[in-house]
DNA sequence: ACAGCAATTGACACCGGTATCATACCACCA
DNA sequence: TGGTGGTATGATACCGGTGTCAATTGCTGT
C-alpha cells in the first residue's frame, strides 16, 4: 500500500526515487513543511525539524531540480560561453565557476560557439531563450562584442563577462588588467637592456590586441623608447602565424633583440622559427609572451610569460552571477572584478648579445 | 484581458513568455494538441498542424524544459565526467558530444573531479542523482574504474566510457584502438632502422598504459626486436616525468636511438631534456609521442605521434548514450565502437645515426 | 442513409516541487 | 480572562508541460 514504506520494510523493491510527499508522509508533516526544511527556510519548530531531517537521511532523498526549476522559474543552470581556441583557458575557467556553482546547487553548462558563423549571435540568444538558463559567463574574444551583450539585456539574461578592457558595470564583468601586465613586461626588458624590441598584436577585431599594443607602447616611451611602425607585426593569435611575423621580424634589416608576442601560441611560433634559423635563446634573441597555457613551461628554453589567472577569474564571475541570479547586484559590484596578470620569468629573457661580454 | 494578445497587439508589454496554454488559446486548440506538435507526434491533422506551428512562430515559443523534464522523468541533460588532465582531450571531447546533444535537445553538463579524493566515485554518484542527469561520458582514466561503473549500475544510470581497452558491453564504450597504433609506431620505427628502442610506460594504475606496454613489446617482438627491461622506463604523463626518465635512458650506457613515449606530455619532456644535453632531433635521437595534443605540432621539431580522433569518439558515446537513454540498447549496439587512432609523421623521426652517411 | 472504424481532439489528472493565505497554537500583557 | 501578536503548520492552487482515455469527427462500404 505504501510504496516508500514497502522499500525500507522489504529492502528490495526500489524502483522509484522518493519525493517530497514520501517524506511528507512519512514525517507526519505536510509538503510544505519538507519545502521549508529543504530551503532552510525560517519558521520550523526544531522538533518537527529533526524530525523531518531524520526522514531525508533515511530515505536519502534529494529534490527533483526540474520540479525545483519549474516551481521557482529557475534551472539552476549557469553557462560558459566561448569561441576561444585556447583548450587551457577554458577548462581552467570552467573549473573556477566550477568551484562555486557546486556548493550553491548550480550545474554548468558548456556552449562553445563558431565565431566564424553569421548567426552567431542570434544562436546564442536561441540557446538561452531554448534552455531557460538563469545566466552565462562569456569568455574572450566573444566577451567583447557589444551587440551580444545587448541582445542579452534585451532578453533580461544575466550575464557576466572576462574581459581584458574595461567595458561594462562593474557587477558583469571580471577584467584582467593588461595595462600593468604588459608594463611589467616593457619594464623587464628595458631593464634587460633592450632598445629593438619587435612587438606582435593580435588580430585587429580584438579590443584585448589592441589595448595590449596601446599598453606595450605607452609603457615603452615613458621609459624613452619608441616602438617604430616596422617593429609591429600583426598576428592572429595562432601558431603559424607567430612563425610568419617572426620571419618578417627576423630576417628585416633591423631585426630585433627581443620580442613580445601578444599570446604564447604566437611567441611558441617565435621560438621555432627562430631556432629553425639557427637564433640561440635567449642569448641571441628574448621572447616574451602571454596567458601562460600549459606549453609555455613545456618548451626548450621555457617560455617567458604572463599568468592570467584564468580559474580564479572563472570564480569571480561565478560569483558575480549568482548574486545577479538572485538579483543582488549590490552584492555582485562589491566582489573583485579586477585581477593583475602576473609575469613569470621562465628562459626565454636575457640581455641582448651586445650587453654580453 | 489575454495577456499574451496584448503583448503581440501592444507590441510592448513583454513581461512573461509564452506557455503552451498560450499557445492552444491562440490557436484554439487544446493544450494536449500543442503538445503533440511539438513533439511530432502522429495523427494530428494538418490544418491543426500548420495552424499551432504558425502561432508558435509568431510567438517565437519555445517549451520550458524544466516542465518537460519534470512531465518526461528527464533532465535532458547529460554529464561529462573526467579526471583527465589534458585540456584539449577534454575541450575535444565535449565538441564531438556537442554535435549530437544539440539536435537532439540535450545540453551538456561538465563534471570535472579530483582523483585523488578518496570519495570521489560517491561523488560522482551523489552528483548524478542530485542532478538527475539522463547519463553520463565517462573520460579516460576515471573510465577505466569498475568499481564506479558498478556503482553507476546500481542506480541505474545510463552511461558510456571512451576508453583505451575494451572492458564493456558494446553498447557503453567507444575503444580507441591503442594497440593498432602502437603496432604502426613499432613498425615504422623499425623501417627506419632503430633496434635500441626507449619506451616510457605510463602510470602503473592505468590499463591504457600497460596496453600500449604490452602491444609495444609484442610488436616489436614480432619483428625480431626485443625490448630489454633497462630500456623500459616508468613516467608519470606528465612533462616532468618525461624529464626524468629521458635523462635515465640517455645517459645510461646503451643509450636509445629512438624513444616512444607513452604520450605526449612525456615526449616533450624527452624532446626538451635532449636538445639541453646537445642531442639534435632527430639526426641523433628519434621521438614518438601519443596524443597528438595541440603543441605536438607547435614544438620545434614538429613532434611525430598518434592522433586519438578525440572528437569523434565523443561524437559516438553520444550517439551511443542518448540511444540509451531512449532504452534502445539495440541500437546502442550497432554505432560504432571502435576507433583506429591514425600515426601523424611529423619532423621528429629519422634514421638511428649509425645508417646516416 | 447509416453502422463501423480509424483518425483527431480535448478534459482532466499528474509529474514534484513552491507560494499564498487561512488556521491553529502559544505566550504575553492589560 | 480575554484580546493580541507572532510563530508554526497545512490546504490548496499553481508552475508548464505530458499521459490516459473518452468523445468527436470524418470516411468507408453497403
Amino acid at each position: 500500500m505504501d510504496s516508500i514504506k514497502e522499500n525500507i520494510i522489504e529492502g528490495s523493491i526500489v524502483d522509484k526515487k522518493p519525493t517530497i510527499s514520501d517524506v511528507a508522509r512519512l514525517a507526519g508533516v505536510s509538503k510544505k513543511t519538507v519545502s521549508r526544511v529543504i530551503n532552510s527556510e525560517p519558521n520550523v519548530g526544531a522538533k518537527t525539524l529533526s524530525k523531518v531531517k531524520k526522514v531525508i537521511e533515511d530515505l536519502d532523498y534529494s529534490p527533483n531540480p526540474q520540479a525545483r526549476g519549474l516551481a521557482f522559474s529557475r534551472s539552476f543552470l549557469l553557462a560558459m560561453i566561448y569561441d576561444n581556441p585556447n583548450a587551457s583557458f577554458i577548462t581552467d575557467a570552467m573549473y573556477g565557476a566550477l568551484s562555486q556553482c557546486r556548493p550553491n546547487g548550480y550545474e554548468l553548462v558548456v556552449h562553445p560557439c563558431d565565431a566564424t558563423q553569421a548567426s552567431l549571435h542570434d544562436d546564442i540568444i536561441n540557446f538561452i531563450r531554448r534552455t531557460k538558463i538563469d545566466g552565462v559567463i562569456l569568455l574572450p574574444p566573444l566577451s567583447e562584442s557589444n551587440d551580444l551583450i545587448n541582445k542579452l539585456k534585451a532578453i533580461e539574461c544575466n550575464y557576466v563577462r572576462l574581459v581584458s578592457v574595461i567595458s561594462d558595470d562593474v557587477a558583469h564583468m571580471v577584467h584582467f588588467n593588461d595595462r600593468e601586465a604588459v608594463k611589467d613586461i616593457a619594464e623587464h626588458l628595458i631593464a634587460l637592456g633592450h632598445r629593438d624590441i619587435g612587438f606582435i598584436k593580435g588580430p585587429d577585431n580584438s579590443k584585448s590586441a589592441a589595448e595590449r599594443h596601446d599598453a606595450f607602447r605607452d609603457a615603452l616611451e615613458q621609459n624613452g623608447v619608441h616602438l617604430g611602425a616596422n617593429q609591429i607585426v600583426f598576428g592572429a593569435n595562432t601558431f603559424q602565424s607567430g612563425v610568419d611575423c617572426a620571419v618578417q621580424l627576423l630576417k628585416s634589416d633591423n631585426p630585433p633583440t627581443a620580442i613580445f608576442a601578444s599570446n604564447d601560441e604566437m611567441a611558441i611560433g617565435v621560438m621555432v622559427t627562430a631556432q629553425k634559423m639557427g637564433i640561440d635563446i635567449p642569448s641571441e634573441l628574448t621572447i616574451i609572451g602571454f596567458d601562460d597555457t600549459p606549453q609555455a613551461s613545456k618548451v626548450w628554453p621555457a617560455l617567458t610569460t604572463v599568468n592570467l589567472k584564468v580559474k580564479e577569474m572563472g570564480k569571480l564571475a561565478t560569483l558575480k552571477l549568482l548574486a545577479l541570479c538572485n538579483n543582488n547586484i549590490g552584492l555582485a559590484k562589491t566582489i573583485k572584478s579586477e585581477l593583475v596578470p602576473t609575469l613569470v620569468r621562465r628562459e626565454t629573457t636575457a640581455p641582448p648579445p651586445i650587453l654580453r661580454g
